[in-house]
DNA sequence: GTTGAGCGTT
């Protein structure tokens, strides 16, 4: 529940074939209900709304690439970026992308249509992404960074310059 | 060919 629940829906998802004799439940017999908060409660999986048109694909195959997902992710919306990152190293794929969508509709429909879904053989997370770039304008950066205007601490001793 | 946590280039 740190980022989102498609972390742990993804290692149920890879580990099918051990661990299975050790999976314990934690389920009471005696309780038959009130056990799990999102079950009752919320009633349905229905996701907060984006706040942002921007989403984070992850779970992507190696072999996606870019076109791969704006092919996947076109017919929702109109797209304004489409990338799958690539590591620039080693120029491979690092099994996520980013997708940014004119409007939030799209992106959340988009999500909704395309999240826990099958692309290139590997089950696709659509998730709401973070930040970039933050302050472009306005407000204060939250580091004053105060002091180190004039006294500098001599702890690289021996370097000059 | 490279199998798996995570948030990108300006």
């Amino acid at each position: 529940m740190a980022l989102s629940s498609s972390t742990a829906f993804r290692r149920i998802l890879r580990g099918t074939s051990s661990s299975f004799s050790q999976l314990k439940f934690t389920f009471s017999p005696r309780r038959q209900s009130s056990s799990f908060p999102l079950d009752e409660d919320s009633g349905i999986k229905e996701l907060p709304p984006l706040t942002t048109p921007k989403l984070f694909v992850s779970g992507l195959s190696r072999l996606t690439t870019d076109e791969k997902l704006k092919d996947a992710f076109s017919p929702f919306g109109q797209l304004l970026e489409a990338k799958v990152i690539t590591d620039r190293v080693s120029g491979r794929s690092k099994g996520f992308g980013f997708i940014s969508y004119a409007t939030i509709e799209e992106a959340d429909k988009a999500r909704y249509a395309m999240n826990a879904k099958f692309l290139d053989g590997w089950v696709i997370f659509v998730d709401p992404a973070k930040p970039k770039e933050r302050r472009p304008l306005t407000s204060s950066s939250p580091e004053p960074e105060a002091s180190e205007t004039g006294f500098r601490s001599n702890k690289t001793i021996g370097w000059c310059g």
